[in-house]
DNA sequence: TATTTAAGTTAGGACTACCTAAAAATAATT
DNA sequence: AATTATTTTTAGGTAGTCCTAACTTAAATA
């Protein structure tokens, strides 16, 4: 297991890869790596075991690959909850911290955090921290990019990425921000929506509407 | 900069690499890498400006290379003082830990940290924690491994290292004890010393004795 | 159905850091 | 001084992960 593998379980994960078939232009798009650079480490984790992927029809992880990325969440959200509560970090800048510090965590290490946290469920934005067990109710899978112009939808969680949320920050675009989808431009274009709450129109990127998850 | 650089300037530093020049071999002995692996690795540092190297001579830190050391060591003793503190690690554990840490640590990380612990000057085992400025007096230069047969020494500080410090520990070898050598077993072989407090023998390997520092 | 566009895969190359083995340089011993 | 031993360097390879460019497959459109 190395560093790269668990950010590809990660994205997969949290892109709903337990339910459904993952593309691989999904992750490319979200570890921002080339496509070519996605079939060749997707085929070494399928000899490890860690997803199923059926050749261009997507991606899935399997048993191991799920418990795996349930830990790495863990980990990522308990380093986010000490960045926040005990060494005062502003809450949009602790993505970047926990990501790498995530990947070095030993099982001892998550442990003792824990404790010393004192058992959060929930992470600074919200999210669940999954707990000893692996267990972790949260779930979500709509991809705003994936919503048909027209409709009016709920911004329900946003991936862990810290320039993401500093620009869509900067949009105004947050979780619980409800929108209505106007138009998809063309060749990965933005795509535009109107903000309910003000009648905003604001363009979000393609790259980012594929990581924002909509109710 | 990668951590197997951040590796090599420490292992460079703490062998004494402001004061003295250090040799590929013993770089290869700490960092249990091949003696050609090193020359090609400080090819690199020595391009970065990193290291100065005389071939044949030995490798020194540049100024560079001296403070990037510093930040290390400090970002090394904050984690472990943090890990022993609050999260209530044995003294013995906390170094690989450290160890992988430490170079996933941002400047405003070790910062926070700092400011968390309380602006602690020492780790858990009595090393100094260089200050924000980089200040750091700490120094001894001399390996058990060069020391002469017959000559009596006090063991000064031992490279933070989880398995030779459980080596050592079990020993009965730490900071402080005061050894005399006896003989240096040929082809690598171990050094024997007397334990001057109880008269008992140990063998201590090659490979320990070069992370050994006496006084 | 034919054509065009998009997505996925394959192939060939780059970079980092490691290794072993052989050759060169230096140091130690006879 | 000659020989032997040790250390360092050089040369050629491996593994992991990335890239671009070309090719294949599938989907969308005309």
């Amino acid at each position: 297991m190395t560093p790269m593998k668990e950010d590809y379980i990660k994205i997969i994960f949290e892109l709903g890869g337990t339910e459904r078939k993952i593309s691989n232009k999904e992750i490319a798009i979200g570890l921002d790596v080339a496509a070519g650079s996605v079939t060749e480490m997707v085929a070494k984790m399928v000899e490890e075991k860690l997803v199923i992927h059926e050749p261009y029809a997507g991606i899935t992880l399997t048993e191991l690959g799920h418990q795996l990325a349930i830990e790495l969440v863990r980990k990522h959200r308990l380093w986010e909850t000490f960045l926040v509560d005990d060494l005062k970090y502003e809450v949009a800048d602790v993505h970047s911290e926990a990501e790498v510090l995530e990947h070095q965590t030993s099982d001892k290490l998550a442990a003792a955090l824990y404790t010393f946290l004192g058992k959060p469920e929930f992470c600074p934005h919200g999210g669940v921290i999954p707990d000893e067990d692996g267990n972790y109710p949260e779930s979500s899978n709509a991809v705003l990019a994936d919503v048909v112009d027209g409709q009016t939808v709920e911004i329900a969680r946003i991936i862990d990425n810290h320039d993401l949320l500093i620009y869509l920050h900067d949009l105004g675009v947050m979780a619980h921000t409800k929108i209505e989808v106007l138009k998809h431009e063309p060749f990965e274009g933005p795509i535009i929506v109107k903000r309910l709450v003000d009648g905003d129109q604001i363009n979000i990127s393609f790259k980012a509407a594929h990581n924002i998850f909509v109710q």
